[in-house]
DNA sequence: CGTTATACTTAACAGTGTTAAGTTAAATAA
DNA sequence: TTATTTAACTTAACACTGTTAAGTATAACG
């Protein structure tokens, strides 16, 4: 019954192979500039047989979105045995969060704005990596609370203003790279920096 | 001498046409969904004839922005005489920025997050009006300074964390409308309260 | 009235996402 | 072994896309 397994691989194999192409695509020529023909004739298969594997090109980007939110949190998880103090872990986390966005600016974006862009009704569903991203932060601001370093304000709320921080200027470098920014990681402590003393009591 | 008055004053009627019908299509449809074919039949000219006002799609967007902006800058410019106090007049305009992104959520992802896809490189001119409206933000943040109210951190530094704030709160709550979010008025509350809290000395 | 310039249109090119039908080769059953 | 079914992939086609070059008609000017 070998033979079956074989098979099931090699599609899989294949799978990552058209999913792969269409990242390096994607981030380097943009979703729009790349066409399911180019992304066939990358891995030398006719453009129908994408269909094969995923639904559409929505689909697949969709996909490579899943794998960026992947690495997201497990680049996220590492840091969370490290420290005790979750200010500190807060703090880490969040320049992690902005750090992994400015080394993958175009994955990010993809994730974070062109696929809600074509997926409407778009939502973190429980149980998808997305959540868990969230969930990650959610954990460590409310330990912050429970410590009472934060205010007493309701967790979620916490959450959504730190997550709200981060995303922001991410994007901001990441769209607006011509604009005089200050120096890149000194505005980056600052939004933590400040975005942290602001919901401290 | 009047006849080519009128007919420069026909030429920007015809302009503006098609400009309003590209806005209403693009807020409706999204971007990528429209067709040049679509907005000349809204407006009941040939195809082709939209290229004699603009030089391409991703110019008829970066005009259709343009206005976007201008509106932006007149809705938070509208509050600049009434409070005397900068910390308020800071807090209201974070407000009416943040609520000027939700009344108009699609103009405002065009503009601040479609448009530098299609732009690569797209830099905030000296003069333009992007410019202008991160210029009155950067003024009151300025004032705040001056006044010894916030920390003594360099003035470009604090208002790009206040943009970061509000954009990211405003593209969170457009991209992701199914999110568990607290409710939005508390949200974005906490954000500018936070944000300006941190801000302080 | 004839000429020139302006405003607009037609036709075409090379490309798009996607579907339906067709083909080939391998696995299974007789 | 041979016939049949199934799986994997391809070809051809449809209805569309942004954009350009060439053509046309109308209005303004000398």
């Amino acid at each position: 019954m070998g033979i079956k397994e074989r098979k099931a691989r090699e599609k899989e194999q294949l799978r990552q192979q058209i999913l792969s192409a269409a990242r390096e695509l994607f981030v380097n020529e943009g979703y729009e500039n790349v066409s399911m023909r180019k992304i066939a004739s990358k891995i030398e298969y006719s453009p129908t047989t994408i269909y094969l594997y995923f639904k559409d090109k929505a689909d697949l980007l969709d996909s490579v979105c899943q794998e960026t939110l992947l690495n997201l949190l497990n680049t996220l998880e590492q840091l969370k045995s490290d420290i005790s103090d979750p200010v500190e872990r807060l703090k880490k986390s969040g320049r992690a969060y902005i750090a992994f966005g400015l080394k993958y600016p175009q994955d990010y974006k993809l994730t974070f704005v062109v696929r809600p862009q074509f997926q409407e009704g778009l939502r973190l569903q429980e149980g998808s990596i997305g959540k868990k991203v969230f969930d990650y932060l959610h954990e460590i601001v409310s330990e912050c609370i429970r410590q009472q370093i934060f205010r007493q304000v309701d967790i979620d709320t916490t959450g959504q203003v730190m997550w709200s921080a981060v995303h922001g200027v991410t994007l901001l470098l990441i769209d607006f790279p011509d604009f005089p920014w200050t120096e890149r990681d000194k505005l980056i402590d600052a939004v933590i920096h400040t975005t942290i003393a602001g919901l401290k009591a």
